[in-house]
DNA sequence: CGGGTCACCCTTAAGGGTGACCCGGTGCCTTAAT
């Protein structure tokens, strides 16, 4: 069925073989997974999806099969200009149109591409700060794009809150492009992410779909050390016995370059990747690594998004990341070609203390202020850098409103002290919550059970209890408690943390997410004895 | 939260101890100066 007749705004029905037909013939996509077909033909039907696809490829199939059917340009939204030229590259293989738009272009270069992406079959691939733009988001609008996808969307959890606000502006942005239908697509999200998204790209009843969150073939290794001397020993001792291409990753410059110097020492070739260079160093870095005459890159988190390295045979951490949603993302980029690879973690006890730095959300209470003071006189607010989180603290607090124009005005609901006091209990909430995400970390870390079970059950997957591809399974069998009051998944009650859903069982603990303070654990035997939890 | 740095303290006057203070990760974009 050729795809034109596919089109048209009432094009609800949407048959799953047609869009196997375009992703086959138009694409090259020989097989699409189950979970990629139904997200496209959702998107293409006219309805908002959320797709958690962890394993292979092909995420970018569902916005390209959706924005092939549904009239108007496609609007893609993605982080890293280093990553839109890959996509746009993709779309340009397969014969479509498609443009950037972004600040390396020149004004001139800007204008044409903008003027491009008018067509009713453009895919425009931009970072959210574009949106900001007001002129270049009337040219969209005008365009009327057909459907905005948000690729890595756990960004907005990640980055909205205090690095790159302009995330959490994505659902009123859509609003004010008026495109109908959203799609968001990441790799990795646990629950709460997960409603996050939905919730910060006001997704209409999205047809979510989830995919396998097990990596069977990365068997995982967690181990404690005292000193930061006895880590880069121990750092040197196993990358020794690891064959192939690895990345260590440190939560600093300072801890990168140290590893890198300790393998250099070691007789390793390493290189060193982390935002501190120059876009050359880093540039050289990256070439070495994925041409192979770098076996190992010591590097922060900088080295990540968009690496395209099928045969990274390991992962190693020697400092903890500050939630496993995280940890998750970075042991993923192992094992892409699907052979066996391993992620190892080295820490020390009070690394996790020091992890609290890179947790705490910050959106400047003083800022808060400032914006609210201005709002409430009825002064222009410029949206800057610094004004645009707090922004959206206000709106999300019923302070604020948007209007149409994506500026914000004064509601007149709260006072600008009540205001400056709601923001600072929801910025106290917040940090409770990361805190406790790191606190599952550092659980897992210490875990002496399946490390699998542990990490797939914090993503919401129900767990074998014994994978036999971890160091704690070598030794001991899980231990199944004698009760379990509750279902996982289950919505409960607790007098003193409110409600929350019931995440995993570990021998007599009970650990629960609640909806206002993240992450508890809970000893079974109490929760039994003294009915602490009751079903929501 | 924890580490590194620095001024300042003591004193078998050269070097070690102490406490205050600051810093730590991701990348868009704009604009000004070469």
């Amino acid at each position: 069925m050729p795809p034109d007749e596919l089109r048209g705004p009432g094009a609800v029905a949407v048959d799953d073989a047609a869009v196997e037909w375009l992703a086959r013939d138009r694409l090259g996509f020989e097989h699409l997974r189950p979970g990629q077909l139904r997200a496209a033909a959702a998107a293409a039907a006219g309805r908002d999806v959320l797709a958690v696809l962890p394993t292979g490829g092909g995420k970018s199939a569902i916005y390209e099969l959706a924005g092939m059917i549904r009239d108007g340009p496609t609007l893609v939204v993605s982080p890293l200009i280093a990553l839109q030229d890959d996509q746009v590259a993709h779309l340009r293989r397969a014969g479509l149109t498609a443009i950037v738009l972004n600040s390396h272009q020149s004004p001139r270069e800007h204008a044409a591409a903008l003027a491009e992406s008018c067509g009713p079959d453009a895919f425009v691939f931009c970072a959210p700060e574009q949106l900001s733009n007001a002129e270049t988001r009337k040219v969209l609008q005008r365009a009327r794009p057909g459907l905005f996808a948000v690729d890595e969307a756990h960004l907005i959890s990640q980055w909205g809150h205090d690095f790159r606000s302009d995330y959490l502006r994505l659902g009123a942005q859509a609003d004010a492009l008026d495109v109908p239908v959203r799609v968001a697509l990441t790799a990795t999200a646990s629950p709460p992410v997960r409603q996050e998204i939905c919730r910060r790209l006001e997704l209409r009843d999205p047809e979510v779909v989830i995919g396998d969150f097990d990596r069977a073939h990365i068997s995982l290794a967690a181990r404690s050390v005292r000193t930061e001397d006895e880590k880069l020993h121990e750092l040197a001792l196993t990358v020794a016995r690891l064959a192939g291409a690895g990345i260590v990753y440190a939560a600093t410059h300072a801890s990168a370059e140290a590893a890198r110097a300790t393998l250099a020492a070691a007789g390793e070739s390493v290189t060193l990747y982390h935002a501190g260079l120059s876009s050359r160093a880093r540039r050289e870095a990256m070439s070495t690594f994925l041409d192979g005459s770098a076996r190992i890159v010591a590097a922060t988190v900088a080295f990540g998004m968009g690496i395209d390295k099928a045969d990274v045979r390991w992962i190693l951490h020697v400092d903890p990341p500050p939630s496993l949603d995280a940890y998750y993302q970075e042991i993923g980029r192992a094992g892409r070609d699907d052979e066996a690879a391993s992620a190892h973690l080295l820490y020390r006890p009070e690394d996790f203390g020091a992890a609290v730095h890179f947790v705490s959300r910050g959106v400047s209470q003083r800022a808060v202020e400032r914006v609210a003071t201005m709002l409430a006189s009825a002064d222009h607010v410029p949206l800057t850098r610094a004004t645009t989180a707090a922004l959206v603290r206000l709106a999300d607090l019923g302070a604020a409103v948007w209007d149409a124009e994506g500026t914000a005005g004064w509601s007149g609901t709260l006072t600008v002290k009540a205001a400056v006091a709601a923001s600072d209990a929801e910025t106290r909430r917040e940090n409770e919550i990361e805190r406790s995400r790191l606190e599952m970390m550092r659980r897992y870390a210490e875990h002496t059970g399946c490390r699998r079970s542990f990490l797939l059950s914090y993503f919401g997957q129900s767990q074998p209890g014994y994978c036999g591809n971890c160091d704690n399974d070598t030794a001991v069998g899980a231990v199944t408690p004698a009760v379990e009051p509750f279902a996982v998944g289950e919505r409960v009650v607790s007098d003193h943390w409110g409600e929350g859903t019931v995440q995993r069982y570990d021998g007599d603990q009970l650990t629960v997410l609640f909806d206002d303070h993240g992450y508890r654990d809970l000893l079974v035997p109490l929760v039994v004895e003294r009915s602490l939890l009751r079903p929501a």
